[in-house]
RNA sequence: GGGCCGUUAGCUCAGUUUGGUAGAGCAGCGGACUUUUAAUCCGUUGGUCGGGAGUUCGAUUCUCCCACGGCCCA
């Protein structure tokens, strides 16, 4: 239990008298015929002779976030999820009586105004009350008026307190909302089907990554939070689905980051017929509507960068970006020896376990992706690397994949999907063989999805995009915490 | 996991270098004030200085351990 502060206190005390007072502190809804930014839209360009005509009276509510005594008379400005707007409360006009119940009155209090809109001296549109409500007392009290609520770790931790009193939190989880509305108006015109895949998987797949690990005890069994849902939207492809998408949370037992939370938003979709060459088009296309929409444009700000998102966007294969981005030598290229010493001059972790492809692409990581800033697209990914993806035509060691990378980061990964069981049979093999030699993300054997694929599944394209790190660009965020409402935190 | 930095009143921050148990602004409380808007003016309360141990006559300050957070690296 935390110690009760004075200023807690203060509050406690005023509850208690407001209820002596016979004052509901929690009454059930309040009525209102207008929001605050109804408000300002229709009167907030009347003149004050004009506002005196109009004379009707309106009720509106929201949250007392300033508060400016008179003795005889008050200014507050109130807040509803529309905006902000000032009420002035005279004695003379709500009576003794309310006046008492308003003295009462803290900032953080909801309140319902009743009244008609006027001009003060300096212009403000302003609400004078002619009657007004306690709506829920507040009983603690708000971070000061200057500075607001800077703490990152109170910010994180009270969502709640950060969203009352950072107005460009709010906004930027507005943004987030509609970043996801129009990546799904989008799917869904082009046929798209949105559907929802299994958070709780008996064999985590779709990505090499750790799972977080759970059991049910009715069934008895062991279940993993899904990593990824690749495994079963393909399967929904298998069952003639053949355009799908879900846009839901993945969980990967990891580090956790400036761009990493431990859950996070991830938007997949499958295209029957499409190849990985198709997607590319259609990322353009999408990453173009949802600037448009967004930020109403075609280039942001991101961390003090100027990114353009025109299209074409270039499209690099990896050996080339590592060579023409990363000064790597035809040797690292060519030899698996030379690479795992090029990459230990770079101080980058090396597995025993990893394969020429594997180093490869830790060196593109390190070296290359920080470099990415506009939109991307980087293919030729090693096989080794792509356990799920089609083996490229002329290059069997290659598949048919991309990922785009955008402002130094990873965006999003996509491929042509394997789609011949024999071949995702041996891929599976070398992932279990790894996960036997310790790999701890390597993917699981998964009979039934190959029994899936033994039924056929069309040639299909499938990608997936990190949201979180969209709206981070289209934000300006720096850190993954700030685009999640309740990032993951140590418990104190 | 490693390195660096941080944690002081409800909030935002000083103070600690050179040890003598703390200050400001806002908020709060009391008073004045019926067109203010960072309202103003007068007065005033509020702190186990993140937790624990050590050194010391004495620790918010020095040392060590721990917790939580931030940034960087892995």
């Amino acid at each position: 239990m935390e110690k009760i502060s004075q200023v807690i206190e203060e509050r406690a005390n005023k509850a208690k008298k407001l209820k002596d007072l016979g004052v509901n502190l929690y009454p059930a809804g309040c009525h209102t015929d207008i929001t605050i930014s109804e408000a300002v839209k229709n009167f907030g360009h009347m003149d004050s002779e004009a506002l005196e005509r109009e004379s009707k009276t309106y009720s509106l509510a929201g949250r007392i976030v300033a508060l400016r005594n008179f003795g005889k008379a008050s200014f507050i400005h109130i807040q509803d999820r529309t905006g902000r707007i000032q009420s002035y409360i005279r004695k003379d006009k709500v009576s003794e009586v309310k006046f008492e119940t308003f003295k009462l009155m803290d900032i953080g209090d909801f309140i319902g105004i009743k009244g008609t809109f006027f001009r003060t001296r300096t212009g403000e549109l302003t609400i004078v009350a002619e009657d007004l409500t306690l709506v829920t007392k507040s009983l603690r009290p708000l971070p000061e008026k200057w500075h607001g609520l800077t703490d990152v770790e109170t910010r994180y931790r009270q969502r709640y307190v950060d969203l009352i009193v950072n107005r460009q939190v709010k906004d930027v989880f507005v943004t987030r909302s509609r970043i996801i509305q129009t990546i799904r108006d989008f799917f869904v015109k082009k046929d798209f089907l949105e559907v929802e895949t299994p958070m709780m998987q008996p064999i985590p797949g779709g990505a090499t990554a750790k799972p977080f690990k759970t059991y049910h005890n009715a069934l008895g069994m062991d279940l993993y939070l899904r990593v990824a849902p690749e495994l079963y939207l393909k399967r929904l492809v298998v069952g003639g689905l053949e355009r799908v998408f879900e846009i839901n949370r993945n969980f990967r037992n990891e580090g956790i980051s400036i761009k990493h939370n431990p859950e996070f938003t991830m938007l997949e979709f499958y295209m029957a017929y499409a190849t990985y060459e198709d997607l590319m088009e259609l990322n353009e296309k999408l990453f173009t509507e949802v600037l448009q929409r967004v930020c109403g444009g075609s280039i942001i700000e991101y961390q003090g960068e100027t990114i353009d998102f025109t299209p074409p966007w270039p499209r690099i294969t990896l050996v080339d970006a590592l060579k023409d981005m990363g000064g790597v030598k035809e040797a690292v290229l060519n030899d698996k020896k030379a690479a795992a010493d090029f990459a230990l001059e770079c101080q980058i972790n090396l597995s025993e376990r990893d394969g020429h492809g594997q180093i490869l692409t830790k060196i593109f990581d390190h070296l290359v992706e920080p470099k990415l800033m506009r939109p991307t697209f980087i293919i030729g990914y090693p096989t080794e690397v792509s356990p799920l993806s089609r083996r490229n035509d002329e290059n069997p060691n290659i598949t048919d994949r991309f990922e785009l990378f955008i402002g130094g980061r990873e965006i999003a990964n996509a491929f042509t999907e394997l789609n011949d069981p024999v071949d995702q049979r041996g891929r599976f093999e070398r992932q279990v063989a790894l996960r036997e030699a310790g790999d701890e993300e390597a993917l699981f054997m998964d009979e039934d999805y190959l029994r899936a694929l033994e039924y056929g599944m069309p040639p299909t394209a499938g990608e997936g995009i990190g949201i979180d790190r969209v709206v981070m660009l289209l934000t300006d965020s720096p850190s993954i915490r700030d685009v999640i409402l309740f990032p993951q935190m140590r418990s104190k």
